[in-house]
Formats: structure tokens, C-alpha cells, sequence
DNA sequence: CTTGTAATTAACCGATTGGTTAAATATAGA
DNA sequence: TCTATATTTAACCAATCGGTTAATTACAAG
């Protein structure tokens, strides 16, 4: 029943709110309030977001005054890219055909 | 409110049996029955997760007699892959930062 | 000690999720 | 046509999600 790293990791990168929260953490760190500002929610829904992020591994916090900064812990983002290296191979192949088949297209095109 | 592409995408994977799902189309085309074969779950539990996969543009399915099968399309996978990539600079800095705390420690520990 | 700011918790809400069972649909084949 | 197999739909359920408002805690500074 508890749910594996790999799938808390994905499901917190499934709301587009938190992957920005990411992307602003990728340049510093932040507190809640800072991380809060671009978005017309309101704080408890932020505190929800960072507690969700802050579970899957992707952020951690400090404490400092009143405040507690979030940092970005990419190694479970590095996890998540890891399972997703293993369809490269796919995707790949599949751009190729679709690469030959344009081609074609492209032969017949000038050939008409 | 439609939620976007990487949402879809993310949200798909964050389940354990659909990744399941995936992997096992990752070597091949296969019917609903097929991919159900490893799980104990139900029919229609097996077709919720087609859906979800479908929706999210992760597999294509077409149709021969009585079978309906799935087709990996791999490249919403690319896009998270895209989306991920954007990070490796963090987690290549955060990895060669432990290194050095590594070696320092180690370096330490032969002195002592 | 009181005030202001940061952040969290509690309680609630409607929508979605992941599963179920039972019924319906589609197709192949005897 | 009848039967068996593959799959989907419908209806339901408990749990989770993403948000809210109101109240609470934590800390710094007058």
C-alpha cells in the first residue's frame, strides 16, 4: 500500500504548479511565500504542494528565523529520468520510421 | 481545466501497474488480456489504465477480430524525458558535491 | 508583552482515482 | 443461430487530490 518512490516522484511532477515550483527552485532556494507569489492560491494550498514535493523527495527544508527555505533534491528527478532512458531506444526507432516515411512521402512528392 | 500533455504524462505514470504496462509493450505489441495476465486485477480495472495511457497519448490501439491491441507510442515519453533533462545540471553539481565530501572525509580518515 | 509576518493545521468541499461486480457489446466459429 | 472469448460500459465505493477559510503556532522586533 505505500506507494514507491518512483510513483511519488511522477505524481508530484503531474500537477503544473509543482513543476514550477521545481523549475523556480532549480535557480535558488526559496521560501513558501516567495515560491507562493506567481500563483493566486493561498498559503495552505502552498504548505500542500511542498509537503507533496517534500514526500517524493524532490525538495528538502531548512529553518532559518520564521522562515523555511525549500532546496531542490534533483536525485529523485535523476531516478525518474533513469526509468524513462529506458525507452529512448523506442522513441528513437520511432522518429526513423517516421524520418523514412516523410522521406518517401517527399520521393513521390517530386516524382508526381 | 483540461490539464496539459505533461500533466497527463505524469499523472499515467505514477501508477505501478501502468508502468508495468508500458515496459511490457516496450518489447512488443499486446492485447488487453495479455497485459491484464500479471495482475490480479479485474477486466475492467485493465481497461481503465488502457484509457488512462490512451488519453495521455502514451499507447495507440487498433483493432483485429474480438482483440483490441495496445502499441507503445513513445513519444509523450520523450517530452517527460525533455522536461527532466532541464535538471541535469542539478543533479550532476549535487552528485559532484558529494563526491567531495566523499573524498574530503576520506582524506580525513587517513589522516587521523 | 504586544504586534506583525511566516507557516502550518484543522475541517471541509467537489472532483478524480483505482478498484469492484454485473451487464452489454462485438466478433469468431461450430 | 448459438456459444465462447475479448472488451467495454454502468454503477458503485472508499480514498486521495487540490483547493478553500478559519484558527493556530513560531518567531522577531518594537
Amino acid at each position: 500500500m505505500p506507494p514507491d518512490t518512483l510513483s511519488l516522484t511522477f505524481a508530484a511532477l503531474a500537477d503544473p504548479t509543482r513543476r514550477a515550483i521545481l523549475t523556480r527552485l532549480s535557480s535558488g532556494e526559496a521560501s513558501a511565500t516567495e515560491l507562493a507569489e506567481p500563483f493566486h492560491i493561498s498559503a495552505p494550498a502552498i504548505t500542500k504542494h511542498l509537503k507533496v514535493l517534500e514526500r517524493a523527495g524532490l525538495i528538502s527544508r531548512s529553518k532559518q528565523a520564521q522562515f523555511r527555505p525549500c532546496k531542490l533534491e534533483p536525485q529523485a528527478l535523476q531516478q525518474a529520468s533513469v526509468f524513462l532512458e529506458q525507452y529512448r531506444q523506442c522513441w528513437e526507432q520511432s522518429l526513423d520510421r517516421l524520418d523514412a516515411y516523410l522521406q518517401e512521402l517527399q520521393a513521390k512528392g517530386s516524382a508526381a
